[in-house]
Order: C-alpha cells, then structure tokens, then sequence
DNA sequence: TATTGTTATACTCTATAACTATA
DNA sequence: TATAGTTATAGAGTATAACAATA
C-alpha cells in the first residue's frame, strides 16, 4: 500500500495495535449509534444503569467519578433516566446537598431486557459468529476493561 | 488463539456478550476522548485518513460512504482536514461537479507518525500488556472488522 | 429530472466556568 | 471557606431537509 513501513519499528511497543484498537473502536461506536433503534437505551444511558446496577445507590458525584465524566454531564445525564422513570433520588440522610441515585423497579427491569440494552444488528451479528470469535471477543472485552480501569 | 479456557461460561448466548462489547466500546471511546492530547488527530479524523490512505482519492460521497457517515457531515470532515492541510482537492476528471480527496505530503507524514494516530496513554496502557493480551485484542480488532463490514 | 456537494438547523455527548444551597 | 449539584455556554460529531450547480 503505502508508506507505513516508516512506523514498523515501533510496533512491537503496542503503538501500532494502539492505532488499530482505536480505529476500530471509534468505527464500531459510530455504528452502534447509528443502529441504534428507537425507544432503546443508549449506550451512555445503558452504561450508568450498568453502574447503579453493580454498586446499589450512589449520589451523583460518585456516579460521575465512576463513568469518568464530570458532574454537569452527569447532571443532564441523571435527568433523561429520571423522566423516563429508570432512576429515583432519595435525599441522602445526612447531607441535604446529595442525593441518592437508585435505579426503579422498571429502571431494573428495562436494563435486564437485552432488547433494550444491546443493538439489534449487532446482536445478531454476534450470534452469527463462531463460538471461538465470540470467545476472543469476550476476553478482549475483559482485557480492555482491565486497561480502562487503570 | 489464545486464552479460550479462561472465558467465563458465560459468554455464550450471544445477547450478554452484544451488551457487554457495547458498554466496552462506549467507555474506552469517551476515555479515548478524554485523554486526546492536543494537536493530535481526533479518532474520526485518522479514520478518515486511514480510509484514504488505504483506498486511493476517493470523492467525498465515496469516502462518507466508505466511513458510514452522512454528506453533509463529510463535508465538515473534509473542512476540518483540509484547513490542517493533510488533504487537498482536486477536480474531478469529466464531472464538474464532483471532487477528488487525497492525502498531501503532510497528510500522509502525519498520519504515519504514532503519535498523532494514537493516544498517549493508551499506547502507553497497551504495551505493559502481556503478549498474549495483546494478540487477543489484535484478534478481536479483526472479528470486529468482520463485524462492522456486514 | 437525478445526482453531488453544501448550507441551515438541530440533537447528543462532552467540557469549563460561574452560580446556589448547604456544610 | 469548602463541597454538591445545577445552570450557562461552547465545541465535537452526528443527522435530516432544503438548496445550488452540474449532469
């Protein structure tokens, strides 16, 4: 092809799968929004919900902390799960500045339904693979979580 | 192939895993976000040139369509690379109405520079991998390209 | 009339800075 | 003062609809 020759020695520092991860990510990301059907959670709202649901109630900071945005992104964040009735905030016993975010009865059970948690094309992409791509999928996905919690 | 046998039994219905793969993608893209160091490419700007790059001058509708993303964004796309100087136009052979991107000198330079392609701490993430990580994670990049292709 | 590319407009997700209520 | 959360504002990145130039 063309001139990449030029960046070989670097690629066994990881510079080049560097490169190829986040190609492929960011490409995936923009696919993903845009089969994104209509009615299902988005991936950041997928994402918080994910988080409430692992650590049980957390104010909005904490959230925040743990999603790696800032506090007026989760703000506006808070306010589309609360008007679709996924999330409640309790007062916090203690501190009338905070709140307690907690997801609701419906809030959990939206988030079980894989409907509204994945994306239909890309479920049924992944159920078309073979089992062993699947597999790689799913270690990467534990490797990558590994990297991004660091 | 690596590490199959470590994967949770759990990675097999298909639905959990489309899930788990979208809350991966959407956390390490906003990750990869925030970390972009100044003056570096953005992800869709390399993705763009790496289109280029790979496939020769294309015209804006082809590379839109190469990239899945909409004309009218294109055109911002191209507005932004070509204010960098890292593409230039050139008028189409025979149809007066169409253009022919390609890389310039610089474009091309740029582009095969790590450091403008990847992010710092990523780069830096994925080299204290082990080797078997990171053969997992090129071999999840290529299923997801496979993927992304359908 | 159909197609290429652009402009106008709007929505989502993100940020920083400034404000408010409470501690 | 210091902290939790919100509001104001801005900047990417994306979309659809309407337009101008060309075929």
């Amino acid at each position: 092809m063309s001139t990449l020759d030029e960046v070989r020695p670097q690629a066994d520092t990881g510079s080049d799968l560097a490169g190829q991860v986040r190609l492929t990510v960011v490409r995936l990301y923009r696919r993903l929004r845009a089969e994104h059907g209509p009615g299902a959670l988005t991936g950041v709202q997928s994402s918080a919900l994910d988080t409430l649901s692992r650590h049980g109630p957390l104010t909005p900071r904490e959230l925040a902390a743990c999603e790696r945005i800032q506090p007026p992104t989760m703000t506006r964040l808070i306010a589309s799960l609360e008007k679709a009735g996924l999330i409640s905030r309790e007062s916090h016993p203690g501190d009338r500045r905070q709140h307690l975010l907690r997801l609701t009865p419906l809030g959990t059970k939206v988030f079980a339904e894989a409907a509204y948690t994945t994306t239909h094309w890309f479920d049924l992409r992944l159920a078309e693979l073979a089992p062993e791509e699947r597999a790689t999928l799913a270690a990467a996905v534990e490797v990558i979580n590994k990297v991004a919690a660091g």
